[in-house]
DNA sequence: TTTATATATTGCAATATTACGATATATTAT
DNA sequence: ATAATATATCGTAATATTGCAATATATAAA
């Protein structure tokens, strides 16, 4: 008894938490996927490709690149978002560590 | 031109999407690494290791129980929850393959 | 059976998210 | 300069999430 409160969250687990909640929509996991398919990856592209209206496509976008998943450059009237390979490859060292912190014997159920 | 909307998602894509929303809170990444660290997986010890209320916690652990993320079996008195290996690997496989198909000489920026 | 312990559920207020029409901005083409 | 194209922003309605006090349930201990 007496264990006391942590006051609040890490930096890391409050940047996790937030990629993975940018990435926690069916809308954005499509726009990742639909930017992987092309070489070209303009947002008036996934307009034509998703159930959705262009502002809510930006809308959407737009926190894809606040969560740091996708960054997009100028390219004359148009846009183009990519994906950044670091974040990516973050979170995949953020579940791998999961799955080698998780000993069988360790678990209850 | 001409290109039609596709209807809706995927099921894998809202599927991931649900587990990563599941992930896509700090009290929620939080728990999953507290139950990490214990043999003895018991909601009321995570009360009083998180600056939350029971209802709270209660709250986030059947969040995480329905995206599949953790498991719970009765113990006597209290609950044992656990992480479900199956998920996270394939979050890993998920984060894997975008991974793999992003090819630097596609990249636009 | 009464009491204590562990967890879940309900109800509710505050806040955040989602979606979109209307409109703004910025670049390119004419 | 005007028109067309690509994207962003604003305002707003509908819905979802977050957090908690109060209360319910269920098991174990006395």
């Amino acid at each position: 008894m007496g264990v006391s409160k942590t006051s609040s969250y890490t930096e890391i687990q409050i940047e996790t938490a937030n990629r993975l909640k940018a990435l926690g929509h069916p809308a954005r996991i499509a726009i990742v996927q639909f930017l992987l398919n092309q070489k070209e990856c303009i947002c008036n592209d996934i307009v034509n490709e998703l159930p959705l209206a262009q502002p809510t496509i930006s809308q959407h976008l737009k926190e894809l690149k606040n969560a740091g998943i996708i960054q997009g450059t100028i390219e004359g009237k148009a846009i183009c978002y990519c994906i950044n390979p670091k974040v990516i490859k973050d979170l995949v060292s953020f579940f791998n560590s999961i799955l080698s912190n998780l000993h069988p014997e360790d678990q209850c159920c």
